[in-house]
DNA sequence: GGGTTACAGTTGAAGTAGCAATTATCTACT
DNA sequence: AGTAGATAATTGCTACTTCAACTGTAACCC
């Protein structure tokens, strides 16, 4: 009845791949609530944070991160409302939209970062050898440029909106 | 105004390991997909699949799946409706239930377990060195048994389970 | 230029998840 | 035996996400 298949060690790789994950954002979580902020709310801030600027469409968050266009519109909703992001139309295109991170949005993203560096310390790379941390990462990279060929393209986008922030100068960041 | 956390390398190294999971798991998904299955519901049968007897208490679903009971009570619901599983009122226990995997359970994920480990080279194991893989196992292993202790006490019940199993003995599979 | 096609962002509807409350049952203590 | 507290599973409510449909704008091609 049991098929072998059942327990191919490549079936146990993975599964430890999503268990490791699922624990760990779990356990990070918390700290972001205390804050106020979902996972999902830290990524777009840390993104928009990140990006020379402080802005970014709307649809290359939605490239460069876990969420759908449509997502992106409702989280933006939520963090706008709150006052950590605004919406800026953009001069060029006009059916675009720029989030912006607002100064308060920087002051919260900054704040929670230091906690949460300490969580990551504590649950991950604090567990590993520096050996084991960079074996790690080389994998996981090789892991992620294979399954999410977007963040790479989405970097040289970002680097077109970089020269375009750049070009918007300081005066629009908060 | 950039804070130097933003660009701590710590940072990195998690979002790296976030990209991944969320790009391999969208990479898997469609397979599922196919056979009618979520990943959720995948998760749920293969567990019961790979346990002697081919039930779980649904309190034990929870704590090995990234699932809520409550979660738990509506993936096995659905599973139910569609005739992968049944429910099984425990007879020494009349609080709880176990969920048992069906014939036509058993049938559709040993179908979907081939294409899906096919999936799974390509997308993941394929890409590393003998090496890289045993290397990720172990530092996935290492954080996993921290950050998801309950997977390793939910083993001790397991074993208490299949003994349960075992007593009941095989004319309750199907 | 005028029309077709593609794209950016938003919205409505539906599905899936968790938390808290609820019910039924078990365990332990006196 | 009887009561108090813990535990198993379910359900109501709410929040979040996606898919598909829609609006407005841009780019292209004749």
């Amino acid at each position: 009845m049991a098929s072998p298949l059942l327990d191919d060690p490549r079936l146990t790789a993975v599964g430890l791949f999503i268990e490791a994950h699922l624990g760990l954002t779990a356990r990070l979580a918390p700290r972001f609530a205390e804050y106020g902020l979902s996972d999902t709310e830290v990524e777009v801030l840390l993104r928009l944070a990140r990006t020379p600027g402080g802005r970014l469409r709307m649809t290359d968050l939605s490239a460069q991160t876990s969420l759908s266009t449509s997502g992106i519109t409702r989280v933006v909703d939520r963090l706008e409302r709150t006052g950590l992001t605004t919406r800026v139309s953009c001069e060029t295109d006009r059916r675009g939209t720029w989030a912006q991170i607002t100064d308060s949005g920087m002051e919260r993203i900054v704040a929670v970062l230091g906690p949460h560096l300490d969580d990551v310390e504590k649950w991950f790379t604090g567990r590993l050898t520096a050996g084991q941390l960079d074996a790690l990462t080389e994998a996981l990279r090789i892991i992620r440029d294979a399954v999410h060929p977007d963040a790479v393209a989405g970097a040289a986008d970002a680097a077109k909106t970089a020269a375009d922030n750049a070009a918007a100068g300081a005066a629009a960041i908060s």
